[in-house]
DNA sequence: CATCCTGTCGAACGTTCGTTTGAAACATAC
DNA sequence: GTATGTTTCAAACGAACGTTCGACAGGATG
């Protein structure tokens, strides 16, 4: 009983502590202070820091992905039988997942899962690999078929770009706000998804086939 | 002499080191075994770990942003007198600068913006502030010139997105190129560029401006 | 020559880190 | 009751951290 309660507070104590300081600054006895039990304690049900991180990964990471691999099922059931899915529906299963359910786990998960992706420890290689070879490669296929004009590596460039402005916005509104003063409103998750999505969509469709053999000019004043 | 010699030694040190493990899991020790270089250098030097490292970014910070404004005046007086000026160009001269002086600086100097701006230490505080009350304002008083539909707040969120899909991507190419396989072909900064303003701009364009009073319905699953 | 300033260097300071240990506390089964 | 397995706890381990200190070398200035 007490060590499940156990488990889930030094889970929940991580989970908002690599939101905050991320996996190098955060130390366990933070985590255990702030989940009140014992130093020891991590090492007892985890086995060490990096295992304690990753498992607070996965606890939320787990459902927001499956949530997106539903979500791209549905739009692409919808549109079955040579009808394209809109691009847009493509993007936004993959974006409002992890706003919308972080939002309902709290709102350091998603700070948490942003934090990871940018910091990269070591002990995440294995689990972004593994995770990238399937969502990754399930939704570059997804938007190629909404946008027959994409090669795999454009989609997967693509992707790159929906991936750091999805990340970066989520772990730093906080500071743009700051930033901007009251121009920059503060913003409801509706609202954000609504913008990012507007702004990924755009993105994408935004491709214009590249040709190998034509180097573009570029106009002196920036040039390389 | 010796005395210039160890300061840009130890300067290339840090910028590797945090560009490589970021400013927590950047050692003072490995940043002096490296530049060959005594531990007590540092501090005698810069002062402390956060000067060094404030000292290393603003070294490589500071040419950026001058190419940066000096890009945009360009494009700005190319449209004077009514023309708007194209917002692919407006995002090129916020893009560009980064990509292409950090791959001259070095390789890490990318990556060391990149880090820093999502690990946001706690000595960079100040640093960004002011960089997005120069930087951050003009650029998105020029997109809202590009783009006359934006509000200020649009045009924040739009420099935010770009900000996000620039760092990420600088920082984690290695990492999709593990990923996706021979798929994801090694790129040339010029395609990088390319790719990235693409995007950008189209996210941008895609703006479709807000009512505040119409309360969009979410179709559960899929997209609204 | 002596003096001063600038840098370098090895060594140590006090903290904090992740991890381990061994004993106590607890629940469960016989 | 005793025995068994699980969980907690205080304490300590060695290592690594940022920083500080005093001694020492080198060249410029008097």
């Amino acid at each position: 009983m007490t060590a499940d309660d156990t488990r889930t507070a030094i889970l929940d104590a991580a989970e908002t502590l690599l939101a905050e300081v991320g996996y190098a600054g955060m130390s366990l006895r933070a985590v255990t202070q702030r989940a009140k039990a014992n130093l020891a304690s991590v090492n007892y049900h985890f086995g060490s820091k990096a295992a304690l991180a990753r498992a607070a990964l996965e606890r939320r990471a787990r459902p927001v992905d499956a949530e997106r691999l539903r979500q791209l099922d549905l739009v692409e059931q919808a549109h079955r039988g040579g009808k394209r899915p809109p691009v847009r529906a493509v993007v936004r299963s993959f974006v409002a997942p992890v706003i919308e359910l972080s939002s309902e786990f709290g709102t350091s998960t998603c700070s948490m899962f942003c934090r990871l992706i940018a910091e990269q420890p070591p002990f995440l290689d294995e689990v972004l690999t593994e995770k990238f070879a399937t969502i990754g490669r399930r939704f570059a296929e997804a938007l190629r078929r909404a946008q027959p004009l994409l090669t795999i590596a454009d989609a997967y460039w693509q992707l790159h770009f929906m991936v750091g402005a999805l990340t970066h916005t989520m772990q730093h509104v906080g500071m743009w706000q700051r930033v901007a003063g009251p121009d920059f409103s503060p913003a409801s998750t509706d609202e954000i998804v609504d913008r990012l999505c507007a702004f990924c969509a755009g993105g994408v469709k935004a491709h214009e086939p590249r040709s190998p053999s034509r180097r573009k000019t570029r106009s002196k004043a920036t040039s390389r």
